[in-house]
DNA sequence: TATTGTTATACTCTATAACTATA
DNA sequence: TATAGTTATAGAGTATAACAATA
């Protein structure tokens, strides 16, 4: 037969390279994150900061922004004040009242020029790959970002 | 020319696909731990344990374990302190008599291939993915972990 | 009634610094 | 002197629940 034996029951051909890539998955993330963070430090910007801020090429919804982070939208209310103290973005009304949307002031835009700069310069991990490994990588990994978003 | 103007400076070709990548690592590899977390909270296990557990399954050294999870070796005192406290794994004296070697109780054997099964169920972002393509992710993501591991 | 965003709060994750023991 | 592990603690990151306003 085709498929695997485990103690928990029966699992298809195929799953268990899922859980390996998985597991994968988190292992590199960690590192990009570090890699990202030690970007994002000189220019005193956190991480999670750094994320909004290289998203909001357009003025965006609060809501699609969280969905855009994984963030639930309380946490983005925090971002955006974040984000207003430092003169860096603003809360502009929607036609639809009840949104907001969240756009980059000038000083915004500059940071996240420079912040584009410096996390591609330092994209330790990534930069060990070869080039045509490196676009083979990112055409996966943008085919898994619309297939999640296509649900 | 062949480099990319940029407010900062200037930059080589490929550097801002790294950046590109980067960023898709951290957002894929955020989703992947939001699934990975769903398969293992019905067993009772928080993240940063399951992700030792699945690493154990062999005898290490906190120290090798700390490495390779990306945690401070402080953290990792308090994740063997959980397995032992749940009995899923115990210290055991090394040679070196500075080293504890970790390893896994039956009981932790025994949880770490349920946990093997879930993870490998519920990968949802991984599964979406037809079968060669995902073969092709798992072969790049193991090149960019041996790179970084030649360190 | 459902959706957007906010507030207050609490929990989880993770590192830093100072220490002990062994090499 | 350098390395493995531990302790105590503090800080960052993130979610939950209850709520207000608008649709």
């Amino acid at each position: 037969m085709d498929c695997i034996e485990y103690s928990g029951g029966v699992v298809e051909p195929g799953m268990v390279e899922s859980g390996e890539v998985s597991r994968l998955l988190i292992e590199i993330g960690e590192r990009a994150k570090a890699d990202f963070g030690a970007a994002a430090a000189p220019l005193g910007i956190p991480v999670p900061l750094a994320r909004a801020i290289l998203l909001l090429e357009h003025p965006i919804t609060m809501r699609a922004l969280a969905d855009a982070l994984s963030y639930d939208p309380s946490y983005v209310t925090g971002l955006a004040d974040q984000l207003e103290e430092r003169d860096l973005g603003r809360r502009v009304a929607g036609r639809d009242r009840r949104v907001k949307l969240l756009e980059l002031t000038p000083d915004g835009v500059a940071l996240r020029d420079r912040l584009e700069e410096s996390v591609a310069r330092r994209a330790a991990v990534v930069h060990r790959l070869a080039p045509a490994r490196r676009a083979e990588l990112r055409d996966l990994l943008q085919e898994l970002v619309t297939l999640q978003d296509a649900d």
